[in-house]
Parts: C-alpha cells; sequence; structure tokens
DNA sequence: GGCTACATGTAAGCGGTTACATGATTTA
DNA sequence: TAAATCATGTAACCGCTTACATGTAGCC
C-alpha cells in the first residue's frame, strides 16, 4: 500500500475531514514533509473506501450541495498502527537539482558560482525564518504524549535542516573566494 | 528538458561514455543526489542523439560486442552550458516518510517511538561514516577551477546533512525520554 | 451580480521502478 | 565451464502533475 495512503489514514485519526479538506492539509502542515493534490486524493479515498479503511457520510451544506465526510473504519485505525510500527530503512538521498547543478559547476566562471550559490542562501534564508516563526507558536516543547509534541519534532528538523543549508551556502561562497 | 537529461550531458562532459558506464556512474558519486536505471538511460540517450544533443561512436569489444561510446556534440554542450547558468528555485522540500510517522507517533507508545527514533539513528551514523571515509581521499581542500572542487562542495553538504540529522534523532531521543 | 472559496471528479502524460529479455566477454 | 561482469534494449505499471470539467455557497 501506497505511502499516501498512510498519510490520509493518519489525517483522518486525527479529525474526519471531507477530501477537500484532506487537500487544504496536504498544502499547510503536512507539506513540510509530505503533498499531494486532490486529483490523486478522490481516486485514493474511493480505493479507501473499497478496501474498507475509511467509510464516509453524506452532508447537505446550504440546499443540494453534498459533501463527503471521511472516516477511519476499525480496519483503517489498525492498518495505520501497523504501519506506524513498521521500522524503515533510511531513504535514499532524494534527488536535488541544484546539486547537481554544483557538482558540473566548474563549468562556470567563479562569479556564476558564487551568484548561484547566493540566489539559494537567500531563498533558504526566508524558508528559514518561515519555519522559525511558525516554532515561536510553541512557548514551550510540549507533553510527549499529544500530537503537537509530534509536529514539533518534524518542525524541528525542518529548522534544523535549513540552518545547516544555510551554513553549507556560506561556506562554499566563502571557499570559491579564497581563491 | 527533464533534468536526467542534464545530469546525463554533464557527466558525458567529463568523460565519453557507454550507457553502461553512465548508469555505474549512477550508481556510485552522483547517486548522492541524483540517480537512475539503465531502462531509463538506454531510451534517454536515443532521444538525445534525435535531439543532436549527443553522438556516438561504434566501438568492438572482443570479436563482434558492440558498444556505443557517447559524446557531447557542440550543441550538447551549449545546452549544458545554458541550464548550468540557469538560476534555481529551491526545491520543495522533499517526501519523507519517516517523518510522516514521526508526525502519527502520538499513537506509539514511548518505548516504540524511542526505538524507531534509535533505528534511524544508527542508520545515520553509518552513513556518515561512509561519507567522511569518502571526504578523507581529501587531504586539502581541491583549487576551486577543478571538478574535484565541485564534487568536494557536494560531499560536504552530504555530511553536514546527515550530522544533523544525527544531532536532531538524539535530541529528539532526549526529549521523548525527559517525560 | 460577480468574485472567492467550497466541493468533487476525470484524462493525458511524464518520470521512474520493476521485470522481462538477450547475448558477449572476462575471470576464477 | 561456470559465474560474474559487460552491454543493450523493451514492456508494464505506479505515483504524481497538469489540465480539463462541473457546479454550489457565501460574501461584498
Amino acid at each position: 500500500m501506497s505511502t499516501l495512503k498512510y498519510a490520509i489514514l493518519g489525517l483522518l485519526s486525527k479529525k474526519s475531514m471531507t477530501g477537500y479538506e484532506l487537500t487544504k492539509e496536504f498544502n499547510t502542515s503536512v507539506c513540510e514533509f509530505w503533498n499531494a493534490r486532490h486529483s490523486q486524493i478522490y481516486p485514493e479515498l474511493h480505493q479507501l473506501t473499497e478496501e474498507n479503511l475509511v467509510k464516509y457520510e453524506v452532508e447537505i451544506t446550504g440546499t443540494c450541495l453534498e459533501k463527503k465526510l471521511y472516516s477511519l473504519t476499525e480496519e483503517g485505525h489498525e492498518a495505520l498502527m501497523k504501519w506506524l510500527k513498521k521500522p524503515l530503512r533510511m531513504a535514499h538521498t532524494p534527488k536535488d537539482e541544484f546539486r547537481l547543478q554544483l557538482f558540473f559547476s566548474h563549468n562556470l566562471s567563479p562569479e556564476e558560482r558564487v551568484h548561484m550559490l547566493e540566489f539559494q542562501l537567500i531563498q533558504h534564508q526566508a524558508r528559514l525564518q518561515f519555519l522559525q516563526n511558525y516554532q515561536e507558536k510553541y512557548d514551550s516543547i510540549p507533553p510527549a504524549n499529544t500530537d503537537q509534541f509530534s509536529e514539533y519534532m518534524v518542525l524541528l528538523y525542518g529548522i534544523m535542516r535549513e540552518e545547516t543549508s544555510c551554513e553549507w551556502l556560506k561556506k562554499c561562497i566563502c571557499m570559491c573566494r579564497a581563491e
């Protein structure tokens, strides 16, 4: 079963949602480490329904607009728990077009190379700022048994990763300028 | 044009190679930030030939085994340079199944959660060790205009990223045990 | 009345993986 | 002579993106 299905089960374990709301979730909180478009989510929900891992109730908004409120079945909850307990092999290093460029960058002039590093740096600095702002919403580390604690750990990684990226880019700029 | 095509052009700019050798390259040095299987590489080489970005010469090994030695055309070199100079938007945070698990990990027992963090930690420590061993081959930072320098920068990122991952995992284990 | 957000779907195509398929060369 | 490596290809399938397609509800 695809990871996306577990992501959907996980989100539905927190709160019953429509496909539309799931799509929004994938574009906000979860998007730091997973994402999906509605064109992928609706078919997956159909499949999960067939597999009896989720069920839905039709609600009417206004006079006739139907929306499907999805929730986990007992079976769905079990499938989620089983996946959560599965030890994962470390993921293969993800593809990275910028580092591919950099790998061939000796074909560029020193100025061009420094320029491309600086362009990445300002973007990662902005991303770091965004994540740090998000972190300020926590005035302390949440208790370990809450979903806020899980969120906090994941956010922490994002911040540390961006700090490292900025540090690395600055180091590279420095080394390029040294000669 | 897909990134894989530029990766192939980049590798061929260093050295003329067969599809088989390109495949090996994608499983060693370059695999830290890009990879591809032979089933994808051979069709891409056919397309690049049609687009007149690469050309090949047939060589005979032994008595009859034909191999195609690919190299860049003038046009191919220009395409590579054009791509190298293209400023890249920061890549979207890559998908990460482990962090997805962790995001839903408040459903686990404290012991189970610590266990999954420790399992990741030993894997990242091994990867860090591997990259550090690789780094020892450089006894100093190579001159900035060489391809070794490009390699060195990319390797440095790998090491810093793994260091950060280990640091983060240790911090998480600590926080999980604190309560 | 018009705009934005809510809400749900399908189709075509791309990049990539896994598996199928074949055969020559080198080395132990 | 058997196994590992060199060498080149194709087919089916999967996950995902982009685009197509439709209609309602709420707000200004």
